[in-house]
DNA sequence: TATTGTTATACTCTATAACTATA
DNA sequence: TATAGTTATAGAGTATAACAATA
């Protein structure tokens, strides 16, 4: 029984990958979860926030800071729903969406680096594995 | 661009194992950092307890309650150096040692679960890809 | 003077509860 | 009454500093 658990190993896969995207991040002036909210926001603004706590995987309560920041900086904007005045539409702004696109494109050239020398076809089924393993 | 962040994939994969390895690890009242212990003490034991927080990432002062708990529970002992009389080496118990093998069989158990239908060549390439992206 | 184990302290992150305004 | 956003508070987890014993 020497093989070692497979959670140790994407544990530490993962600490690596977080570790080399902190400073392609704080490039950006973007801390890792303002860049995993404008990565949701990028493809369609969110329909509250409440929607967009539970799609990332954040606290509501929390969030709040954290939109504030963000929208200060104008990489967003909280618009209010004309159907329902309670809720807030979140979407990014150009600059948003400019400054997820640099983020994003620096994280993967670096991925592209990590994965230096592995066949294409073996990066694919790579993510399809991961994929199989986080669905619930 | 569209292609997921291969970061937020490994996250949520070890999220997922992490989440499973739960349950399986407190039917042996052991922590994700009790069993993080065991397994590094499982081969061989820890020179000192410096070395040994250093080993698994964690921090020396939280290290003392953590193996506290371990010792009263008879799962390691810790044994004053003879050579170095301010050091102690850290050692498991058969206790230790058969509560560290009985947790580590479930997971293994419920890996093989998670990847059920995965071809054995493609879970060793799986493995080695993940080490490979954890060097430093 | 430096290091090991330890304790105490401060700080960050996270979760919970309570409030307001709308529905 | 229930829900969205917000604020305040409490808790867990983590990091930092200081201390006694030994090197």
């Amino acid at each position: 029984m020497s093989e070692e658990d497979l959670g140790a190993l994407l544990a530490r896969a993962t600490r690596r990958l977080l570790k080399e995207e902190q400073p392609l991040l704080a490039a950006q002036e973007l801390s890792m979860w303002a860049y995993i909210v404008l990565s949701r926001l990028a493809s369609s603004p969110a329909e509250t926030q409440l929607s967009l706590a539970g799609e990332i995987g954040y606290d509501k309560s929390r969030l709040i800071g954290l939109l504030d920041g963000l929208e200060g900086e104008g990489l967003l904007r909280r618009e209010p729903d004309p159907a329902d005045r309670r809720a807030k539409i979140v979407a990014l702004t150009a600059l948003g969406q400019a400054r997820y696109e640099a983020a994003r494109l620096a994280i993967r050239e670096m991925e592209m680096r990590l994965l230096d020398g592995v066949e294409e076809t073996e990066i694919v089924r790579l993510r399809q594995l991961l994929a199989g393993l986080s669905a619930e």
